[in-house]
DNA sequence: TCCGAACTGTGTCCGATGGAATCAGTTATT
DNA sequence: AATAACTGATTCCATCGGACACAGTTCGGA
């Protein structure tokens, strides 16, 4: 399936013609079309014939679609970064905006990423090098997980928000058309935007994200 | 478009040979396909065959398959609670549980909700009924927004967590099985997992609970 | 009372999708 | 040189969402 052919090392066959395409060239086509037009957009002949070639061929590097999807997934999130910050709290924060930086630069990896899935390297990647700086914590291994799951289900949650409209504006122009209509059933809904001054997806990012991290230090803090 | 099929109200004809199925009936008929074989199991043809009548007869009923979907998630989140508990903690509590009950009753919801959509009148009845519980409390209009947001996601993340692997001891084996393959790559994931005795969903689903939460009780605690 | 307008569900057709099977041509090993 | 393995292309298929025209049904206005 999948998870093999994520993980396993693909040998190079030695008889034959040489092959014309690489997997990596594939896939990187396939990201360029979902980068522009969608993931929709992304399809065996889509891809093949931006790289001049047929459907069928790319059937000789990849086993399906679903195999493409996730090495385009896996080249789009990329390598795992170093994080630079010291100290826990700060290397999160930088984590965060990383993986954010990441879901914003390829907003279809979201949709990408639904449903059951295995994991790539890189994305086990991302979650080590997250887990080594919260090791020393006097956090047991499953709130470590726990943690790191929060904060980037809390990423992927803004960089989804900020895809689906762009630039809040667009959020607030349809929310409040329907709102000028039946506005009168949501009072608070209807306040609180009122009250809500267009601060954009970096702000509700870095609310949320200061949100969650004052959750850890308070239980931190209720530990030691 | 789906905003307007959603919001507006459908005036029954007059004239004509009375209707055989309704919007619901319609809708009921995918959510009962997409309860038990997935979202992917939903198309115009299967729904239609299930009613016993033909895939264009639907189109009669709605203007295409993105509005069937729109109406067979507004039927899935249902309409808003009552939330009984007082407090305004106990009361987001109450909240994020019964929207995390919604979504693992029904998983496809979570990628039914992706990308750019309009908003369903109980979708909106959800905000509402949380924005109301937390209206008193030093929090600009932006900051309770995004509070509810923060929750709604990390609902949905962890019921997509849960769906995506049976119970943890999937995720787990799954895991597991590359982490005996490619272990030393990844210490800290291993020793993280090796100390989570798969605590479950509803752990991690109260850990990431109480910590948001936590950080809100800090942000209006230093307001006070 | 009748006739036309409005509405119903059905059948046919289309382009696009992911994928199976097959085929002729190319290349390294024996 | 011969063979086995591999390449990319061609053809074919089921299924998808949806456009369109069609025959049958029902009510409102004359």
């Amino acid at each position: 399936m999948t998870v093999e052919f994520l993980w396993g090392g693909r040998a190079r066959p030695t008889r034959g013609p040489k092959p014309a395409l690489t997997l990596e060239g594939i896939a990187d086509a396939g990201l360029a079309v979902a980068d522009a037009e969608g993931l929709a957009a992304v399809s065996m002949q889509r891809v093949a014939a931006d790289l001049g070639y047929t459907k069928m061929s790319l059937y000789r590097y990849l086993p399906g679609k679903a195999e493409l999807v996730a090495v385009m997934v896996e080249r789009a999130v990329g390598a795992p970064p170093t994080l630079t910050a010291s100290g826990w709290r700060p290397a999160l924060e930088e984590w965060s905006r990383l993986l954010l930086g990441r879901y914003l630069a390829h907003p279809w990896t979201i949709e990408a990423t639904v449903g059951r899935r295995p994991l790539g390297p890189y994305e086990m990647g991302w979650m080590e090098c997250a887990l080594a700086r919260i090791a020393e914590l006097p956090l047991t291994g499953a709130e470590r997980l726990d943690t790191i799951a929060v904060l980037a289900g809390h990423g992927r949650m803004l960089a989804q928000q900020a895809a689906a409209m762009v630039g809040e504006a667009e959020m607030s122009a349809a929310i409040a058309a329907v709102l000028r209509e039946h506005g009168e059933r949501f009072p608070q809904l209807t306040a609180a935007l009122a009250g809500a001054a267009g601060g954009g997806t970096d702000q509700a990012f870095e609310y949320g994200l200061a949100r969650i991290l004052d959750g850890v230090e308070v239980l931190i803090r209720s530990r030691s």
